[in-house]
DNA sequence: TTTCAAACTTTGTCTTGCAAAGTATCGCTT
DNA sequence: AAGCGATACTTTGCAAGACAAAGTTTGAAA
């Protein structure tokens, strides 16, 4: 019926699906930002980058502007294990609606 | 830009994500089918059973037809609710879609 | 009454989320 | 130079929860 399995267990937890879905709606973002928009607090923000970063799905930057300011991006590969993820998420939306 | 705090952890979580995608597809579900599609040990099987019931999402009916069964429906509180929950699932999607 | 299957419960393990507090690094100010 | 504040992380500790395996209960059929 639908590919449960296919539920990516890195994407899918709230935290890091927040993260996710931020990411891929912008090229670039600000850990402030993120911080920001998801109220998480720093370790949690952190460690939930740090998984997803380790996963390959996010790629990490490091410069000093005006302060020093670390940027996240989706990977290719993030990219597309996103959209596989997604895709479950219609499989999911579309069974939902009782068939006649 | 969208509501994370929305996305209710009770459903949230993989194995009870699926067993309330299978209530919503049909109006009753016995526990043999449900674990055969899920593809879950009873013990966890029972145990989402019990958080989603506990919760108030799902009925549970015994009845002794030629073996024991059970089977399981949506309530219509879970009903509403996995419904709020397909609503963020789909804000989601429609944020990750970047817009132009 | 032995047997079998359904539907639990119990037990134990292991992972994980999460916050709070601490640390390192860099600029800016005085 | 010394101190200050912000960023970005690390560490620590706890609590919750997933999960499987094994044991238990209940009812029906043989």
């Amino acid at each position: 019926m639908f590919d449960f399995e296919k539920l990516d267990k890195t994407i899918h937890e709230k935290g890091r699906l927040g993260i996710m879905t931020l990411l891929a709606t912008r090229p670039s973002w600000s850990f402030q930002d993120l911080k920001a928009e998801l109220k998480m607090s720093d370790g949690n923000l952190v460690t939930h980058l740090r998984t997803l970063h380790d996963a390959g799905h996010v790629a990490v930057t490091k410069e000093i502007l005006d302060r020093p300011q670390t940027s996240y991006a989706l990977t290719a590969k993030g990219r597309k294990a996103f959209q596989e993820y997604l895709a479950v998420l219609e499989q999911i939306i579309n069974a939902s609606r009782p068939h006649p």
